[in-house]
DNA sequence: CGCGTTTGACCAGCGC
DNA sequence: GCGCTGGTCAAACGCG
């Protein structure tokens, strides 16, 4: 855990948070955030990118980010949630310039993997919760383990929790707490958080047979930030609904409002060279991806795996780039 | 009635 | 072993 924080600590965010504050009070910040043991290569996903945008001349590229005031960085550590969040977050916004601090900015882990299997969305076990899944495998062994099939079991739910582990986050700076992506979820727990005033929500998605979870929290250093965290992987398509849960929505509401949200007046100052469809699909959004380059990185990653698995993970990023 | 939220209880992991 | 914390469960409840 340590040695994540030092990486986090390490790691040099390049498009500042004020700069965006101070072109627009309202705009989305998206941080995407890659965690360690994850079978992505995140470790590779943030040095490429993260190059990718200290070359940025406007210092507000990424994923696309030439289209949106928002910046996005994908970065990699071991989850101390807290503190990786708080830490990136401190980071972030007590650089007030643009200027890029050390080469290339990315954090080093070398636990990171490179693997084309998605981890965690290959357990089938319906994944009720960590918890069941090691109850269930304590049952199965029995009173009658010996050593060394303790072992075995214990290396097995190391592994296991390593997996459920893959995790991807974003800052979003939105008073919306439950930002829309597309997905159909629901909360099934809420708890304090330690050293912050908000509470965290536990929501799971809907889709029967999907055990992708996510996490939403309100910084409590900055509450207009929302950190959102997704674990796992959807198995199945955004629903098909998703534009009419999304008209439902806050974020839908707030276009077809006056433009008092972030959300809002995230689609009202970006360019519109994307559809209606990536407006809807905020904060996602604001990491549409151009065709250019998308092109670009899909040569930049080295294992054409992490594309794709990125792609898998954020569709609604890709969706309108595919041919 | 179905679906989603709320909330107190419970459990596991971890540090001391 | 104990206490703290994060994560999950599940009954109760609300809403359309």
């Amino acid at each position: 855990m340590s040695n994540e924080t030092k990486d986090l600590n390490n790691y040099h965010f390049t498009s500042s948070y004020d700069h965006y504050n101070s072109i627009n009070s309202q705009s989305i910040m998206n941080l995407a955030y890659l965690s360690g043991p994850s079978t992505y290569n995140a470790n590779m996903i943030s040095s490429q990118i993260g190059s990718d945008l200290h070359s940025c001349p406007r210092g507000a590229c990424g994923l696309g980010f030439e289209l949106s005031p928002s910046s996005t960085e994908f970065f990699n550590s071991s989850i101390d949630q807290e503190n990786d969040f708080y830490n990136a977050y401190n980071y972030n916004t007590s650089h007030k310039s643009h200027e890029v601090v050390g080469g290339g900015g990315a954090i080093v882990e070398s636990e990171t993997k490179v693997s084309a299997s998605p981890s965690s969305s290959e357990h089938h076990h319906g994944e009720d919760s960590g918890k069941s899944l090691m109850k269930r495998e304590a049952d199965d062994g029995g009173k009658d383990i010996d050593q060394r099939s303790q072992k075995v079991v214990k290396t097995k739910k190391k592994e296991e929790k390593k997996q459920r582990e893959s995790r991807v986050s974003f800052m979003t700076k939105t008073d919306v707490d439950h930002l829309e992506d597309g997905y159909r979820w629901r909360k099934y727990g809420q708890k304090a958080v330690k050293n912050s005033p908000y509470p965290r929500s536990y929501y799971r998605c809907t889709t029967q047979k999907c055990n992708v979870k996510k996490r939403v929290e309100r910084s409590y250093q900055d509450p207009t930030v929302v950190i959102t965290t997704y674990e796992s992987q959807h198995n199945h398509p955004i629903p098909t609904s998703r534009r009419t849960a999304m008209f439902s929505g806050p974020a839908a509401c707030s276009y077809n409002s006056s433009s008092l949200s972030p959300v809002s007046d995230f689609i009202i100052n970006t360019p519109r060279t994307f559809s209606h469809d990536d407006l809807f699909r905020a904060p996602y959004a604001s990491m549409n991806v151009n065709a250019n380059y998308e092109q670009q990185q899909s040569q930049e990653f080295h294992h054409e795996s992490d594309y794709e698995l990125l792609k898998e993970m954020f569709p609604s990023v890709f969706l309108k780039q595919e041919p």
